[in-house]
DNA sequence: CTGAAAGCGCTTACAG
DNA sequence: CTGAAAGCGCTTACAG
């Protein structure tokens, strides 16, 4: 650590009476090394603090043990567990990962990024931007030919023309809407994230169609558009209450939403979850501490980062043999769990067919 | 972005009908080429979409441009700005980041991570790592070998071995407490952070101190430690009404813990701020959306982050010019600011020196 | 303004 | 089990 001159493979073969390529051997564990040789050349390696120039074997390996990660808005609460779960299973797998944030979601510079990984020779690319819009078109003509392996986080509609993992969005729609009904709640309204959104899409879907299974109408009118933010839910909860007055559910499509409901109802008087249940998505640190403590419905997204780091891999090392992937691109998505706590009325029936029950009288604290 | 063999500047130079050094002065835009032999260059470049190696330029210039980012917890608000930020301007000044993140800010694993940076040959290193108990001690042994510029984001206590960017977290302390007193409090309780932390005992001190200025005793009694959690705040008003009933305010050393508070005056009856004022600490989104909404003070993480972007530049350059640094490391504070909301009685004299007044009646909505 | 040569620090065949 | 040669894809002096 204490070498201002760069050392070498040359300078730790001198010392150690070898050729380069024999410490070559030593470095990569090569079983073919005699026993004191190897001893010998550990010990100046030990001694110099000799650590080989990583840019220099992956110049003549081909292959750098460097992902790239295009990422967008860590400052919410999906995008940094993401992160985090995708660093963590690098690391572990011996990759190191070189990180691209970008300011929108919807970028028009693809082109570019991907150019600029390439340059850096990565070994493959997570693309953890959520879709928005027509933000992942690019995959479908770019997709096949692109000179190493790419995997989407999250998912996206239609059909995916790159591998892909991501959270049954769907999945999380009905999980909330079907708790509520559980609850006896008769007009459940939903706010969403911006229906620009594949995420905001597929919760909203999944609303839907279990409203329409308990043979309830989703009406526009319980459907209200918000932007993630606190200041939305609020706003989204006052636009429903206008419609329609005798709602007494929400599902809200993210935990800051909801608790912007919380908000809402607190300055209407209207009492939670009394008369109005709430639901929110992420579970993000505060949710237990709202008043009510919100039940919400939880994101494997540790699970999708790690995920998709141990796919790019097995994707990596099937293109390093076979000089193209051959297989279909698939989107996988893992499944939520709800997380029930006080912001919700109790479950009147286990039987989700029995759901439709005059509402209880208020719970308990 | 379609073929599939790795294009190489030869490609390039036999397709312009040039050297392979022509193509690399056009690529390094220099100066010295005929007009007509770099349009030719730049044409064949375009048409097939030729990006040089990174890799092999690295090696040959010695220079690797990319910043090694070491960090901690994400899922929290300061890191992830500071990275956000320290992502930005990198891009902007043309580096690449290569993210390790650590699981705890007590690593013991300090050489092994310096030294893998050191093998992938960043020019820099930022430790975005926040001092706590001994974790920087590293830094006074090997600081000044280190064979490349390493900042630290973040305070210290004692003389910095390395130059360091931070927030004047004492500063934190006196602006909350300040505020306090001039809206009528005379029992200014505190719920610290862990204080084996630096910025914990930091926003202590000022607290301290600005109670010491107003001739107020700043009684152990009215110091609880928390550990950044909402629950962590909840239980220590708990703690703090049971030794001081008479507490007016309360300053929380992050939002999350002044949250609790809220939580936990909610329960005890106590109403904010009428009979409890409260400030917090990072302005999180959901700051002023809480029941009332939060008076908290803001911290320049953003400017830190891009400073040490900045600073580790220019380091970078100096170093390459005179073989060696020869600056003391200096540590670099920025100041917080105060954003005042709803959850603190209002000041009811400019004068702080006049603060202690008696206390306002309920401040309307 | 342009090119032939050497080298950055490694690893990959190829001999022995 | 070990080494001499060539090369990964660039750039840096050095000539001209």
């Amino acid at each position: 650590m204490a070498h201002r001159t760069r050392l070498t493979i040359r300078d730790v073969a001198a010392a150690a009476g070898v050729s380069t390529q024999t410490v070559s051997r030593v470095l990569n564990n090569r079983p073919d090394v005699a026993p004191d040789t190897l001893q010998r050349v550990q010990q100046v390696i030990r001694e110099t603090g000799y650590a080989p120039n990583m840019l220099a074997r992956s110049l003549t390996q081909g292959r750098s043990h460097i992902l790239g990660v295009v990422a967008y808005g860590l400052e919410y609460f999906g995008p940094s567990r993401v992160l985090t779960a995708v660093e963590r299973q690098a690391a572990e797998m011996g990759y190191g990962i070189t990180l691209n944030l970008i300011l929108q979601p919807e970028t028009s510079d693809v082109d570019h990024l991907l150019s600029a990984l390439r340059a850096r020779q990565v070994d493959g690319i997570i693309w953890a931007i959520p879709e928005v819009s027509d933000n992942r078109a690019w995959s479908r003509t770019k997709g096949a030919e692109m000179p190493v392996p790419v995997i989407l986080v999250g998912g996206m509609a239609g059909k995916p023309y790159l591998p892909s993992i991501g959270i049954d969005n769907a999945a999380i729609g009905c999980l909330a809407t079907e708790h509520l009904l559980a609850g006896g709640a008769r007009k459940v309204g939903i706010i969403t994230g911006p229906l620009s959104w594949w995420e905001s899409r597929q919760r909203l879907l999944g609303w839907r169609q279990t409203l329409e299974a308990h043979n309830l109408a989703p009406s526009e009118m319980l459907v209200t558009e918000g932007d993630w933010t606190v200041t939305s839910g609020e706003q989204g909860l006052y636009r429903l209450l206008e419609r329609c007055p005798d709602i007494d559910a929400i599902f809200a499509s993210n935990d800051q939403m909801a608790l912007g409901v919380l908000h809402a109802a607190h300055r209407r008087g209207r009492s939670v979850p009394e008369q109005l249940s709430v639901v929110g998505v992420d579970n993000i640190a505060e949710a237990s501490h709202f008043w009510p403590p919100m039940t919400t419905v939880y994101q494997p997204l540790t699970d999708a980062g790690a995920l998709a780091v141990v796919e790019i891999d097995r994707l990596i090392s099937k293109t390093r043999q076979s000089r193209r992937s051959d297989e279909t691109p698939k989107m996988t998505l893992l499944e939520p769990e709800l997380i029930v706590r006080e912001s919700t009325r109790p479950v009147v029936s286990l039987d989700p067919a029995d759901a439709r029950v005059e509402p209880v009288p208020a719970a308990l604290d």
